[in-house]
DNA sequence: GTTTGTGTGGGAAAAAGTGGGAAAATCAGG
DNA sequence: CCTGATTTTCCCACTTTTTCCCACACAAAC
């Protein structure tokens, strides 16, 4: 179970390293092997377990197939989930089209999100938290009633 | 089991190097035996297993023989299925009737689409992503009620 | 101050990817 | 058949990327 937010910095070469507490909990998923593959609605990437994303893909796997829209999901999904391996350092090599896909250069954001992990780089995760904020905030009174009893 | 994306070049004979972690999946399914063809609905190809693609010409030609689309279907997939073979570098000459039906060049992209290998000409697949992307972001809203339960 | 855990960088070896020479095979035209 | 041109195959060499390993910096803990 992710969650929470860390800054990180990619290397030269292309390795992150994920931050001790995702560590323990990939390694607890999966003897350190993982899948990156791309976040259709966002310019981010998605980190699974591989257990995790076995079982996403097999979800994709069974959709309709007869609509076009699950087809394209299909493809674009699986054909950017790529396999990836933590080193001895809990780091990862983010495959460079995958890096490019995410424009992901130094600066790194991580955001746990249940069962994977956002990747984000960090000047499009300002840009997109920005308008979220903006969303949220005008959405506000429209919605206040669902929030009300949520407390937040 | 291909996933995943990857770019190679292809060089000026027309050959083209599997990254090794393809170059794997192929030989696990077939000693380096390949199938290329196209792709009736995209400008591009797919490199099946030897085992794969006789799985897949079977049912071709299992298919009705009378309707005249998958007449057509036989005739474009088979006809264009071509053998092909890994030599000791890993690299698969792509002959050049299919090259220039995908409109091959120097940079390729590769991706895994589970029982097959797409071979896309870079220019093409930046312009049919771009298109995909799009079609997947504007038909989020329509396909919630599938995709609520997938939770990619 | 020392130890321990974590993030970061980089040397060096190994692996992967790329290019091209040259022999062998194939093909087209006489 | 023979010949010359082209393509394919086999092999070697070079470059880049990846992997393995060690080390340093920093901070928190002892």
């Amino acid at each position: 179970m992710f969650r929470g937010i860390a800054s990180v910095t990619m290397d030269s070469r292309g390795r992150m390293a994920l931050p001790s507490r995702f560590r323990e909990e990939a390694e607890r998923r999966t003897e350190n092997r993982l899948v990156a593959t791309i976040d259709t609605n966002e310019q981010c990437l998605l980190l699974y377990s591989l257990g995790d994303w076995e079982e996403v893909q097999r979800r994709l796997e069974a959709l309709s197939n007869i609509g076009t829209s699950a087809r394209l999901l299909q493809r674009l999904l699986i054909g950017h989930a790529t396999d990836v391996e933590m080193d001895a350092q809990g780091r990862v090599l983010i495959p460079p089209m995958l890096r490019e896909y995410g424009e992901l250069e130094k600066k790194i954001v991580l955001m746990g999100q249940t069962n994977k992990l956002e990747i984000w780089g960090e000047q499009i995760w300002r840009t997109r938290r920005e308008e979220w904020l903006k969303a949220t905030r005008e959405s506000a009174f429209s919605d206040l009633s669902d929030l009300d009893g949520l407390s937040v």
